[in-house]
DNA sequence: CGGCATACCTGCAAGC
DNA sequence: TGCTTGCAGGTATGCC
Protein backbone atom coordinates (compact mmCIF):
# COMPACT_ATOMS: atom_id res chain seq x y z
CA UNK A 1 0.00 0.00 0.00
CA UNK A 2 2.24 2.61 0.82
CA UNK A 3 3.60 5.64 0.16
CA UNK A 4 3.72 8.87 2.32
CA UNK A 5 -0.01 9.37 2.19
CA UNK A 6 -0.84 5.60 2.91
CA UNK A 7 1.62 5.91 6.08
CA UNK A 8 0.37 9.74 6.94
CA UNK A 9 -3.34 7.95 6.97
CA UNK A 10 -2.53 5.07 9.07
CA UNK A 11 -0.28 7.69 11.48
CA UNK A 12 -3.47 9.61 12.18
CA UNK A 13 -5.38 7.36 12.66
CA UNK A 14 -3.06 5.52 15.65
CA UNK A 15 -2.39 9.00 16.99
CA UNK A 16 -5.73 9.24 18.98
CA UNK A 17 -5.57 5.73 20.22
CA UNK A 18 -1.48 5.78 21.34
CA UNK A 19 -0.82 9.27 21.91
CA UNK A 20 -0.56 9.67 26.21
CA UNK A 21 -1.46 5.67 26.39
CA UNK A 22 0.56 3.19 27.80
CA UNK A 23 1.72 0.37 26.80
CA UNK A 24 0.81 -2.54 28.70
CA UNK A 25 1.77 -5.49 26.83
CA UNK A 26 3.40 -6.38 23.50
CA UNK A 27 3.65 -9.63 21.50
CA UNK A 28 5.80 -10.63 18.80
CA UNK A 29 4.52 -14.22 16.71
CA UNK A 30 7.65 -14.96 14.90
CA UNK A 31 11.17 -13.61 14.18
CA UNK A 32 11.41 -10.92 11.61
CA UNK A 33 10.19 -9.36 9.11
CA UNK A 34 12.80 -7.52 7.02
CA UNK A 35 14.82 -7.93 9.97
CA UNK A 36 14.35 -9.30 12.99
CA UNK A 37 12.59 -7.79 15.86
CA UNK A 38 14.67 -6.24 17.97
CA UNK A 39 16.20 -8.27 20.83
CA UNK A 40 13.79 -8.49 23.94
CA UNK A 41 11.82 -5.94 22.05
CA UNK A 42 8.52 -6.29 24.18
CA UNK A 43 10.24 -6.80 27.74
CA UNK A 44 12.00 -2.83 26.54
CA UNK A 45 8.61 -1.12 25.36
CA UNK A 46 6.16 -2.51 27.64
CA UNK A 47 5.47 -0.16 30.55
CA UNK A 48 6.42 2.59 28.32
CA UNK A 49 4.21 5.93 27.60
CA UNK A 50 3.53 6.40 23.79
CA UNK A 51 4.57 10.51 23.94
CA UNK A 52 3.64 10.92 20.22
CA UNK A 53 3.20 8.84 16.66
CA UNK A 54 5.08 10.55 14.18
CA UNK A 55 6.04 10.07 10.36
CA UNK A 56 9.61 10.84 8.73
CA UNK A 57 8.98 10.18 5.36
CA UNK A 58 7.58 6.56 4.52
CA UNK A 59 8.48 5.70 8.38
CA UNK A 60 6.22 6.02 11.63
CA UNK A 61 7.93 7.04 14.75
CA UNK A 62 6.30 5.89 17.82
CA UNK A 63 7.76 8.12 20.53
CA UNK A 64 8.17 6.46 23.77
CA UNK A 65 9.25 7.31 27.44
CA UNK A 66 12.87 6.44 28.19
CA UNK A 67 14.14 7.76 24.87
CA UNK A 68 12.92 5.27 22.75
CA UNK A 69 11.43 4.97 19.64
CA UNK A 70 9.61 2.31 17.80
CA UNK A 71 9.78 2.56 14.49
CA UNK A 72 7.64 0.92 11.79
CA UNK A 73 8.26 0.90 7.63
CA UNK A 74 5.41 -1.27 5.98
CA UNK A 75 7.13 -1.81 3.04
CA UNK A 76 4.80 -3.26 0.26
CA UNK A 77 1.89 -4.80 2.47
CA UNK A 78 2.11 -3.62 5.63
CA UNK A 79 -0.82 -2.59 7.93
CA UNK A 80 -1.57 -1.44 11.31
CA UNK A 81 -5.22 -2.37 12.71
CA UNK A 82 -6.92 -1.01 15.55
CA UNK A 83 -8.90 -3.88 17.54
CA UNK A 84 -11.35 -2.60 19.72
CA UNK A 85 -10.96 -2.84 23.78
CA UNK A 86 -13.66 -5.39 25.53
CA UNK A 87 -12.93 -4.23 29.35
CA UNK A 88 -12.50 -7.78 29.72
CA UNK A 89 -8.33 -8.32 29.66
CA UNK A 90 -8.74 -11.60 28.52
CA UNK A 91 -10.94 -10.85 25.43
CA UNK A 92 -7.01 -10.05 24.14
CA UNK A 93 -5.61 -13.62 24.56
CA UNK A 94 -8.75 -15.04 23.67
CA UNK A 95 -9.08 -13.38 20.32
CA UNK A 96 -7.68 -15.29 16.91
CA UNK A 97 -5.04 -13.75 15.45
CA UNK A 98 -5.50 -12.88 11.41
CA UNK A 99 -2.90 -14.73 9.25
CA UNK A 100 0.35 -12.46 8.82
CA UNK A 101 -0.39 -10.59 12.39
CA UNK A 102 3.11 -10.21 13.34
CA UNK A 103 3.28 -8.07 15.83
CA UNK A 104 0.95 -6.35 18.73
CA UNK A 105 0.62 -3.78 21.56
CA UNK A 106 -2.45 -3.80 24.28
CA UNK A 107 -2.43 -0.20 24.96
CA UNK A 108 -4.21 1.50 28.01
CA UNK A 109 -5.57 5.21 27.42
CA UNK A 110 -7.02 5.88 30.83
CA UNK A 111 -8.54 4.08 33.69
CA UNK A 112 -10.85 2.33 31.11
CA UNK A 113 -10.27 1.88 27.59
CA UNK A 114 -7.94 -0.91 26.69
CA UNK A 115 -7.09 -0.94 22.73
CA UNK A 116 -5.00 -3.78 20.84
CA UNK A 117 -3.01 -2.82 18.04
CA UNK A 118 -1.44 -4.88 15.34
CA UNK A 119 0.93 -4.78 12.46
CA UNK A 120 -0.20 -6.99 9.78
CA UNK A 121 1.94 -7.47 6.81
CA UNK A 122 1.87 -10.57 4.26
CA UNK A 123 5.23 -10.27 2.42
CA UNK A 124 6.89 -8.97 5.20
CA UNK A 125 8.96 -6.44 3.66
CA UNK A 126 8.28 -4.44 6.45
CA UNK A 127 10.21 -3.44 9.50
CA UNK A 128 9.69 -2.62 13.15
CA UNK A 129 12.72 -1.42 15.30
CA UNK A 130 13.27 0.05 18.54
CA UNK A 131 16.10 2.97 18.34
CA UNK A 132 16.85 6.01 20.73
CA UNK A 133 14.54 8.84 20.11
CA UNK A 134 17.84 11.62 19.64
CA UNK A 135 19.02 8.98 16.49
CA UNK A 136 15.97 9.50 14.53
CA UNK A 137 17.85 11.51 12.45
CA UNK A 138 21.51 9.92 12.46
CA UNK A 139 20.16 6.37 12.11
CA UNK A 140 21.70 4.69 9.29
CA UNK A 141 17.92 4.18 7.80
CA UNK A 142 17.17 8.47 7.95
CA UNK A 143 20.70 9.84 7.94
CA UNK A 144 20.47 9.91 3.90
CA UNK A 145 16.89 10.69 3.57
CA UNK A 146 15.91 13.93 1.79
CA UNK A 147 12.91 16.72 2.44
CA UNK A 148 9.20 16.24 3.17
CA UNK A 149 7.68 16.51 -0.04
CA UNK A 150 4.84 18.46 2.50
CA UNK A 151 6.84 20.82 3.99
CA UNK A 152 8.20 24.28 2.72
CA UNK A 153 11.33 23.03 1.76
CA UNK A 154 10.00 21.60 -1.44
CA UNK A 155 9.83 24.56 -4.09
CA UNK A 156 11.40 25.27 -7.63
CA UNK A 157 14.32 26.46 -6.32
CA UNK A 158 15.74 23.19 -4.44
CA UNK A 159 14.27 21.19 -7.64
CA UNK A 160 16.67 23.29 -9.66
CA UNK A 161 19.25 22.46 -7.21
CA UNK A 162 19.34 19.13 -6.82
CA UNK A 163 18.46 18.07 -10.20
CA UNK A 164 21.33 19.66 -11.91
CA UNK A 165 24.23 17.41 -11.32
CA UNK A 166 21.94 14.19 -11.37
CA UNK A 167 22.39 11.97 -14.31
CA UNK A 168 18.98 9.95 -14.18
CA UNK A 169 15.89 10.36 -15.51
CA UNK A 170 13.32 12.19 -13.64
CA UNK A 171 11.02 9.74 -12.80
CA UNK A 172 14.33 7.88 -11.21
CA UNK A 173 15.20 11.10 -9.78
CA UNK A 174 11.51 12.05 -8.03
CA UNK A 175 11.84 8.32 -6.82
CA UNK A 176 15.25 9.12 -5.16
CA UNK A 177 14.32 9.23 -1.54
CA UNK A 178 17.93 11.05 -0.42
CA UNK A 179 16.20 13.83 -2.50
CA UNK A 180 12.50 13.79 -1.65
CA UNK A 181 11.30 11.19 0.85
CA UNK A 182 7.98 9.78 0.61
CA UNK A 183 7.07 9.60 -2.79
CA UNK A 184 6.64 6.30 -4.57
CA UNK A 185 5.95 4.26 -7.59
CA UNK A 186 2.04 6.26 -8.01
CA UNK A 187 2.27 9.99 -6.93
CA UNK A 188 5.85 9.96 -8.77
CA UNK A 189 3.18 9.05 -12.07
CA UNK A 190 0.72 11.25 -11.10
CA UNK A 191 2.85 14.66 -10.36
CA UNK A 192 4.67 14.26 -13.59
CA UNK A 193 1.45 13.55 -15.32
CA UNK A 194 -0.13 16.80 -13.78
CA UNK A 195 3.54 18.71 -14.55
CA UNK A 196 3.36 17.76 -18.34
CA UNK A 197 6.79 16.39 -17.78
CA UNK A 198 8.04 13.20 -19.35
CA UNK A 199 9.47 10.77 -17.27
CA UNK A 200 12.31 9.91 -19.60
CA UNK A 201 13.57 13.54 -19.17
CA UNK A 202 17.07 13.64 -17.81
CA UNK A 203 17.19 15.77 -14.39
CA UNK A 204 20.05 17.65 -15.14
CA UNK A 205 18.89 18.79 -18.14
CA UNK A 206 15.87 19.66 -17.31
CA UNK A 207 16.94 22.16 -14.60
CA UNK A 208 19.34 23.65 -17.13
CA UNK A 209 16.33 24.59 -18.73
CA UNK A 210 14.30 25.62 -15.51
CA UNK A 211 16.71 28.82 -15.16
CA UNK A 212 15.13 30.24 -17.97
CA UNK A 213 11.59 29.03 -16.92
CA UNK A 214 11.58 28.73 -13.18
CA UNK A 215 7.82 28.33 -13.16
CA UNK A 216 7.74 24.89 -14.25
CA UNK A 217 9.98 24.06 -11.55
CA UNK A 218 7.38 25.42 -9.20
CA UNK A 219 4.71 24.16 -10.81
CA UNK A 220 6.45 20.58 -10.30
CA UNK A 221 6.84 21.26 -6.81
CA UNK A 222 3.37 22.33 -6.44
CA UNK A 223 1.87 19.07 -8.44
CA UNK A 224 3.79 16.83 -5.76
CA UNK A 225 2.78 18.41 -2.82
CA UNK A 226 -0.54 18.97 -3.93
CA UNK A 227 -1.29 14.84 -5.15
CA UNK A 228 0.19 14.17 -2.02
CA UNK A 229 -2.23 16.49 0.00
CA UNK A 230 -5.31 15.22 -1.82
CA UNK A 231 -4.35 11.30 -1.11
CA UNK A 232 -4.22 12.09 2.23
CA UNK A 233 -7.69 14.15 2.30
CA UNK A 234 -9.00 10.82 0.79
CA UNK A 235 -7.68 8.48 3.48
CA UNK A 236 -4.89 7.19 1.11
CA UNK A 237 -5.19 5.08 -1.84
CA UNK A 238 -6.43 1.55 -1.54
CA UNK A 239 -4.58 -1.20 -3.69
CA UNK A 240 -5.39 -4.32 -3.68
CA UNK A 241 -6.63 -4.70 0.20
CA UNK A 242 -5.04 -1.67 2.32
CA UNK A 243 -7.15 -0.40 4.56
CA UNK A 244 -6.76 2.57 7.21
CA UNK A 245 -6.46 1.53 10.67
CA UNK A 246 -10.49 1.32 11.59
CA UNK A 247 -10.92 -0.90 8.39
CA UNK A 248 -12.01 1.86 6.18
CA UNK A 249 -10.56 2.11 2.75
CA UNK A 250 -9.11 5.17 1.35
CA UNK A 251 -10.66 5.86 -1.86
CA UNK A 252 -7.51 8.67 -3.78
CA UNK A 253 -6.78 5.58 -6.25
CA UNK A 254 -10.64 6.57 -8.36
CA UNK A 255 -8.46 10.05 -8.64
CA UNK A 256 -5.55 8.22 -10.26
CA UNK A 257 -5.20 10.08 -13.61
CA UNK A 258 -2.25 7.56 -14.64
CA UNK A 259 -1.42 5.29 -12.19
CA UNK A 260 -2.90 1.40 -12.73
CA UNK A 261 -4.94 3.56 -16.20
CA UNK A 262 -2.53 1.39 -19.09
CA UNK A 263 -4.60 1.83 -22.19
CA UNK A 264 -7.32 3.81 -20.99
CA UNK A 265 -8.02 7.26 -22.00
CA UNK A 266 -5.99 10.16 -20.81
CA UNK A 267 -8.07 12.46 -18.59
CA UNK A 268 -6.85 15.54 -20.72
CA UNK A 269 -6.55 14.87 -23.90
CA UNK A 270 -8.03 11.29 -24.48
CA UNK A 271 -4.89 9.54 -25.40
CA UNK A 272 -4.22 6.08 -24.35
CA UNK A 273 -2.16 5.33 -21.26
CA UNK A 274 0.60 3.84 -21.83
CA UNK A 275 2.54 1.80 -19.40
CA UNK A 276 6.79 0.90 -19.75
CA UNK A 277 9.12 -0.43 -17.56
CA UNK A 278 11.52 2.19 -16.33
CA UNK A 279 14.14 1.12 -13.42
CA UNK A 280 12.36 -2.50 -12.98
CA UNK A 281 9.06 -0.50 -12.34
CA UNK A 282 6.03 0.22 -14.07
CA UNK A 283 5.94 3.89 -15.31
CA UNK A 284 2.22 5.24 -16.31
CA UNK A 285 2.14 7.93 -18.68
CA UNK A 286 0.76 9.94 -21.49
CA UNK A 287 2.88 10.09 -24.61
CA UNK A 288 0.91 13.24 -25.65
CA UNK A 289 0.81 15.55 -22.69
CA UNK A 290 4.18 14.32 -21.51
CA UNK A 291 5.87 14.78 -24.41
CA UNK A 292 8.74 16.92 -23.05
CA UNK A 293 12.29 16.93 -25.01
CA UNK A 294 15.20 15.74 -24.17
CA UNK A 295 14.22 12.21 -23.22
CA UNK A 296 17.00 9.45 -22.21
CA UNK A 297 18.29 7.08 -24.95
CA UNK A 298 17.70 4.55 -23.13
CA UNK A 299 14.99 1.58 -22.76
CA UNK A 300 12.23 2.16 -21.45
CA UNK A 301 11.83 4.98 -23.39
CA UNK A 302 8.73 4.62 -25.71
CA UNK A 303 9.11 3.73 -29.47
C1' DC B 1 27.48 7.49 -10.62
C1' DG B 2 23.26 5.41 -13.07
C1' DG B 3 20.61 1.68 -14.67
C1' DC B 4 19.42 -2.77 -14.21
C1' DA B 5 18.71 -7.30 -12.30
C1' DT B 6 18.03 -9.59 -8.32
C1' DA B 7 16.49 -10.54 -3.67
C1' DC B 8 13.29 -10.43 0.04
C1' DC B 9 7.87 -12.97 0.39
C1' DT B 10 3.03 -13.72 -0.36
C1' DG B 11 -1.22 -13.09 -2.84
C1' DC B 12 -3.71 -12.23 -6.74
C1' DA B 13 -5.09 -12.00 -11.49
C1' DA B 14 -4.39 -13.25 -16.08
C1' DG B 15 -3.51 -16.65 -19.37
C1' DC B 16 -3.21 -21.11 -21.06
C1' DT C 1 -11.39 -25.78 -13.32
C1' DG C 2 -6.50 -25.86 -12.27
C1' DC C 3 -1.93 -24.93 -13.03
C1' DT C 4 1.80 -21.63 -14.26
C1' DT C 5 3.38 -17.12 -14.86
C1' DG C 6 3.97 -12.44 -13.96
C1' DC C 7 3.25 -8.62 -11.31
C1' DA C 8 2.60 -5.63 -7.04
C1' DG C 9 2.91 0.40 -3.20
C1' DG C 10 8.92 -0.94 -0.39
C1' DT C 11 14.42 -0.98 0.18
C1' DA C 12 19.08 -3.02 -0.39
C1' DT C 13 22.84 -5.07 -2.87
C1' DG C 14 25.93 -6.21 -6.49
C1' DC C 15 27.19 -6.03 -11.27
C1' DC C 16 28.15 -3.61 -15.58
Amino acid sequence: MPELPEVETVRRGLMPILEGATILSANINRSDLRYPFPEKLCQRISHRQIIAVKRRAKYLLIELTGDLTLVSHLGMSGAWRIEEAALDRRYFSRAPLAVHDHFSLIVQADSKKQHKVIYNDPRRFGMILLIHTDQVSTHPLFAKLGIEPLSDELSGDFLIREFHNRHKSLKAALLDQTIIAGLGNIYVCEALWRSFLSPFRQAARFAEELQQQPKIAGNLALNIRNVLSEAIKAGGSTLRDHKQVDGELGYFQHNFSVYGRENQPCPRCGTAVIRVKQSGRSTFFCKQCQNGNNQLSNQGKPS
